[in-house]
DNA sequence: GCATACCAACTTGTGTACAACCAGGTGTGC
DNA sequence: GCACACCTGGTTGTACACAAGTTGGTATGC
């Protein structure tokens, strides 16, 4: 049914890629669902070639586990590895806070930021999904500008593992306020390089996206486990 | 024994994914060598199929680049990368020793390697690449102390990158004391829950091996490029 | 001699056919 | 009724054929 129509990016591969990862994002591919290559084929109006190698790329940002001659399956919803990864992604932003305050200048991503965060109230988005994607770019821009281009690749990985849940934050306008508060006041330690102030506030500030995320995961995967229980047909 | 090479019983596109990577480790494949999948694949007496899928791993682990229908290239060395793939490992390993630290009872990886390094000198080893390869362990098996899967996962492919320079650590007889050195005296530290020694004592041990890499690395390129052919002297 | 247009060979991207193998159902012996 | 062997359909792994596009050389015009 998704026929080409985009011939910009002329890789089929990108676009089935690009496609299961929403489907498994979407929840329209649930954790536990086995399917076979073929079946993606068909769906995808393409052949396996392709579909291979985006399973491949899948595999290995752990989306999915292939079974032995037997199919392949999304992997189930593991918490305690976006726990780690949470984990993961504190440490690498400390890091990066400290690698900071080491430099005498504001780097231009640094000033970015500011420019972006602490601005009155009054110039603050309020739409949830711009401001998930907003928050995304904040850590991400702390860490590039870092200055460690690998760094900086790895803390984007994690992104991108973490989107799934993590863009389940910003539901509610609370959370928006906190977070450009506590985004500002971390820039503004950062700037009068209190190193240690810092790494403190952005570690909770972690801390608190993480649990109500961690509260909105559960509900939001039960609901889609009562859903797909109902009507299982696809659309 | 994991080590047979003969078990065409597995994945033949694994078998190529592996002699491809050796290949780059020992300058087969020069930086910056072009060649294209059927060369490959004639090599390996195999189809293009398993080649291309060995080829999209190394791509991902960024050892190779792909030249739009215009063939495949070894990427070419980059200092810079690997300086800035030694500071993540060090972020890493530090945050591991913090969090090793924390613990209150000593992990068995921990125990372990406090039996492995923590030894009178006659029972030390002295084969080069033996020590290559327990020195990576080391440093896996601090990260793994720390518990977190994902956080040993992301080391554990660091290590695979840097073993490319990193191997050509432990030529001579004196890194290989001090190695023994450094190792026991930073368990040490943490078995007595001392976090900022041990985190120093690390930092310092990464770096002195990193100083002695980035010499020899300079030495092996130059020597590769020198066997490889006076035929480059044209560009 | 130089620039340009064209062509042929080669490269990757994709589709398709076949091989090896696994799982689950079915029939048979008991 | 139960256990076990066999078989059939389906799955991934691999090889190969074709399509689309790039590159470098060559011939031609000037």
């Amino acid at each position: 049914m998704k026929a080409n129509k985009d011939k910009k990016s002329s890789n089929l591969a990108d676009r089935i890629y690009q496609q299961l990862k929403s489907d498994i994002f979407d929840f329209r591919l649930m954790p536990g669902d086995r399917f076979s290559e073929n079946e993606i084929a068909e769906r995808m109006g393409a052949s396996r070639t392709p579909v291979r190698e985006a399973l491949f790329r899948l595999q290995r940002e752990s989306y999915v586990d292939v079974l032995f001659r037997s199919g392949w399956q999304v992997k189930p919803f593991d918490f305690d590895y976006f726990e780690e990864l949470y984990d993961v992604r504190t440490i690498l932003e400390c890091a990066a806070v400290r690698k900071i305050c080491e430099q005498e200048n504001n780097s231009p991503k640094l000033d970015d930021l500011i420019r972006i965060w602490c601005v009155p109230e009054s110039e603050r988005l309020e739409d949830g999904s711009t401001l998930s994607r907003l928050d995304e770019r904040f850590h991400e821009m702390l860490v590039e500008a870092a200055g460690n281009t690998e760094m900086a690749r790895i803390h984007h990985d994690l992104t991108e593992r973490l989107r799934i849940i993590r863009r389940l934050d910003f539901t509610k306008p609370p959370r928006i306020d906190a977070t450009y508060q506590e985004h500002s006041s971390i820039l503004e330690a950062i700037q009068h390089r209190r190193c240690e102030q810092a790494q403190i506030q952005l570690r909770a500030h972690i801390e608190s996206s993480r649990n109500e995320v961690r509260k909105i995961t559960l509900h939001m995967l039960h609901e889609a486990r009562m859903h797909s229980g109902q009507a299982d047909n696809d659309d």
